[in-house]
DNA sequence: ACCTGAACACCGTTCAAGT
DNA sequence: ACCTGAACACCGTTCAAGT
């Protein structure tokens, strides 16, 4: 018995409703609402609590995004063409960010520690490893990958087709940016997912005529 | 004489000042220094002079981030094949970013309102134009390569192959990451200027093989 | 052991006052 | 007209105190 002297207390929260109270503070108030003291509100507990469960504010970022980025499935795309697998690997990415867009700002800081893109990155390389790519050809290929899902998924969030960016753009004087002004009009038909997936199709492309010669 | 009653005070700033100052500030103590008191310090005035030539924080954030592309060089590529071109618009924007790396974080966001990015996004479109693209095909290739740019450059500063990151990886199990493990490892031999390069002629070759079919 | 609130050292920004 | 400094409403985080 002389082990059980004084029951602990138990801890009253746990990371993962620290994180989705982080994140419902994100969604609704934005990176600049996200705050010790919003979150500690969210939770009904006091703001200082939090740091029991994070060093500090880093960490709680860190935690948000890696709650985003859980929902990505990282297992290995199914039976298909190495193309096809690529472009589904990258497409659960595109589409676990679009379920909360807030985190994309946080994505180019936080993306390196998280559990989940390894794992992802793991699968990307088996299927280019199966493909064929070996060395410096797989780490450009690779690389080209990652950075054209960052890159369409900030250009998606940030600089939207639809969004109000591209209504400036168009409205821009013709005689300065006529080139610029036509395709932000016709920038109108093209739907986020068309974007995103036609540049990854440039990509696999240009990957594929590496394969043959 | 009736018009000269009360000389007014000369500004005692200018706007490329104000910049320039607080670039010295993001380039000395990077971009959680970069304060309107620090930036005050930097130029020996007061906090609050700095209110008269910008409204807000955020317009100095945009003057700063406008300071560094202004060195953009956007007038078009010499008469050289259209892929030259574009390799050779794509390369300006990664140089002049390189030479003040702590102002990466800042261009997602800040990216739309410079000018200089809307005068070097029509030299773009131009060289597509000129190289055959229209419409919707047009649109895309605009925006893949944009992406590319944005993505790469991040990937470069924040996520640089012979950065902490890609050590922590090279340094993973080999049992539960071994392509990664692997791939990092390979990497250290790619230089950074290879790997945007190599990824921008992926991206090429597959916006050629558009241009046959 | 776990949680709390006051306090400290910062921010950006408002505003009344100086020249 | 131009510039300044005190003051206000925030931050993240330290620390001593409560249960």
């Amino acid at each position: 018995m002389y082990a059980v002297k004084a029951m602990p207390r138990p801890r009253s929260l746990t990371p993962a409703r620290l994180a989705d109270a982080a994140l419902a503070v994100l969604d609704r108030d934005g990176l600049a609402g996200l705050t010790m003291r919003a979150v500690g509100a969210q939770l009904g507990t006091s703001t200082m609590g939090l740091y029991r469960y994070v060093a500090d504010r880093d960490e709680l970022e860190a935690l948000v995004v890696e709650r985003v980025l859980e929902r990505v499935d990282t297992r290995p795309p199914g039976d298909v063409p190495w193309p096809d697998g690529i472009r589904d690997l990258a497409d659960r990415v595109r589409r676990a960010v679009g379920v909360h867009p807030a985190v994309v700002p946080l994505l180019p800081a936080y993306r390196h520690r998280s559990p989940t893109i390894l794992r992802w990155g793991e699968a990307v390389l088996a299927v280019l490893t199966r493909a064929g790519f070996t060395g410096v050809g797989r780490v450009i290929a690779f690389r080209a990958l990652l950075g054209h899902v960052v890159g369409a998924i900030q250009m998606e969030h940030l600089g939207a087709l639809s969004g109000p960016g591209t209504a400036v753009i168009a409205a821009l004087s013709r005689d300065e940016f006529p080139l610029l002004a036509e395709t932000a009009r016709e920038a109108g038909a093209v739907a986020p997912e068309d974007e995103f997936g036609g540049g990854l199709d440039l990509l696999l492309d240009g990957l594929a005529r590496r394969l043959d010669s």
